[in-house]
DNA sequence: GTTAATCATAGACATGGTTTATGACTCCTA
DNA sequence: TAGGAGTCATAAACCATGTCTATGATTAAC
């Protein structure tokens, strides 16, 4: 390998561009003899003369201008790589690779990155959806910046940033008024039907869990795959539908829905940030983070 | 402009491409802190982190991974510059771009035009016919390398090497045969048809001048585009053709054709080969002039 | 727990690039 | 035709940059 130095391009870039080594050394900064010997260096090591020097300047020779027609072209990759790092770091361009619960990007997340967005319309924004251990494949993998996912978690390889908290409770409708004012114990509310969200979900083993610690079994009635079915069938009286209150706010707040005061404290879940502890993280994931934190 | 060293990119493109700063370190002959330095100094200018750094070595980031599709590019242009310019520099690739008449290219270049493509079968020959003015035009345009004219030659742009010298004379047929054993005046030789090459032509003005000069005027019978047109009218005998000896050296070999003995001496005529003074030869030129002078 | 990798850091060092000063040359202009 | 202003080249002093040595921190593997 003849490894030359690349600098030395540079310089054979500017002198061959403007046919001054003079003109090359005012743009880099540096005085003409400075470029000279550069010029100087190259040839020798590649072996042939590239200019041919008279009291105008410099002018390729036929070897030289061939070195250019590929020279050039390194430059050019290189002012386009500089310029892509450039917007890069100005958050002009990049991508946002964020994995998720739906429900969380949109109960959750929706707000800042659509503040996001608006801030930084250059850089794109995906949202892939997936199961904590999924998520955490793909971020070990590179396939996203972070995730958002309910804690706890315990992975060494992760760093784990708090988001907000949330309170899980029961909901009913109109049909169920009757416990409106009423604080039940868990025998209570097993007698009504109960609508949860499908296996796997990190809230239903939370709650089934708690229930058990208790000595009740929490069967469901009704399995849903969405936050949003969990809402419209407790609307529609189908049942008791155990959902993040946060979710629900918009119910609750019209009165369509109405929270079920329990005897025992249901205790909150704390939404975090995952990253991988060895990767820094890309500008727009740098800022995004700090727009929530 | 950023304007960071190039050097930097050569750097960092053996670290992503190895994974590893100390591997990097071995190709590039430094050692590991030196090269763990420069990548921190490009990570810096370019305000982004490149690498995660680990146990195993390092990896390239989301960031990094998009200078490495650009510096990955760049760094394929440069290596490619340099296996052309190793070519050119031992002559395996280029192009040999010489300027002259077909006369001296037929009877004078041939033979080490021949040589040299033998010896170098990877450079391209291009001969390039024209006028001596002409083809000075075309040395300063820098459409030829150099030229092979009859001396003398007069411009102080131009570098001038000698070749052989070349002796002119009228020659004639066996029509012509009582001349064989005489030595002409030249008043004499007026009397019989003269054919010479046309105008603009260096050697029929050097000839036409002789005459001028002792006080004759050479109007031919026949005026001839080529050297070749020459030999073969004087050998019909459509009269005595005045050309370089050299050139009917077979014809006057083998009988067909013999040479006039003049009373005054006609001045034997240099070629030389011509260069820009100012513009280096290529490799492919410098040894093609070796292989002659 | 030990070993052997990795990269990072700090400071000493020296190589190599830069500068200054000057010279040779060419072109243009008065 | 001389003078001036531009070009690039050269040489030597300088110094700053990049390099190395030595060491530390960390991680992975055995």
């Amino acid at each position: 390998m003849s490894m030359i130095n690349y600098e030395l391009y540079k310089v054979f870039y500017l002198a061959a561009k403007t046919g001054s080594l003079t003109q090359a050394a005012r743009l880099l900064y540096l005085t003409q003899p400075s470029v000279s010997h550069a010029i100087k260096q190259l040839e020798s090591s590649l072996g042939a003369t590239l200019f041919a020097r008279n009291a105008k300047g410099v002018e390729l020779t036929q070897e030289g201008a061939i070195l250019y027609a590929y020279i050039e072209q390194a430059h050019t990759f290189i002012t386009l790589a500089e310029d892509k790092m450039a917007e890069l770091s100005n958050l002009e361009s990049g991508e946002l690779r964020i994995g998720g619960s739906d429900s969380l990007f949109k109960h959750y997340l929706l707000a800042y990155l659509e503040a996001y967005r608006l801030a930084h319309p250059g850089i794109a924004i995906r949202l892939i959806h997936g199961t904590t251990p999924e998520l955490i494949a793909s971020l070990k993998e590179g396939a996203i910046d972070l995730g958002v996912v309910r804690l706890p978690i315990s992975d060494t390889q992760l760093e784990i940033n708090r988001g907000i908290e949330l309170q899980d409770c029961f909901v009913a409708g109109s049909q169920f008024s009757e416990l409106k004012d009423q604080t039940l114990s868990m025998e209570q509310l097993l007698r009504y039907p109960i609508i949860l969200f499908s296996r796997n979900s990190r809230a239903r083993s939370a709650i089934t869990d708690l229930f058990r610690e208790h000595g009740h079994e929490l069967t469901p009635q009704i399995e849903v795959g969405s936050v949003d079915l969990l809402l419209e069938f407790a609307r529609k009286g189908l049942g008791i539908s155990f959902v993040t209150r946060e979710f629900a706010a918009r119910h609750l707040e019209d009165g369509t829905l109405f929270a079920i005061k329990l005897d025992v404290k249901v205790p909150p879940s704390q939404v975090g940030f995952m990253t991988l502890r060895n990767m820094p993280l890309s500008k727009a994931a740098q800022q995004f983070l700090s727009m929530i934190g």
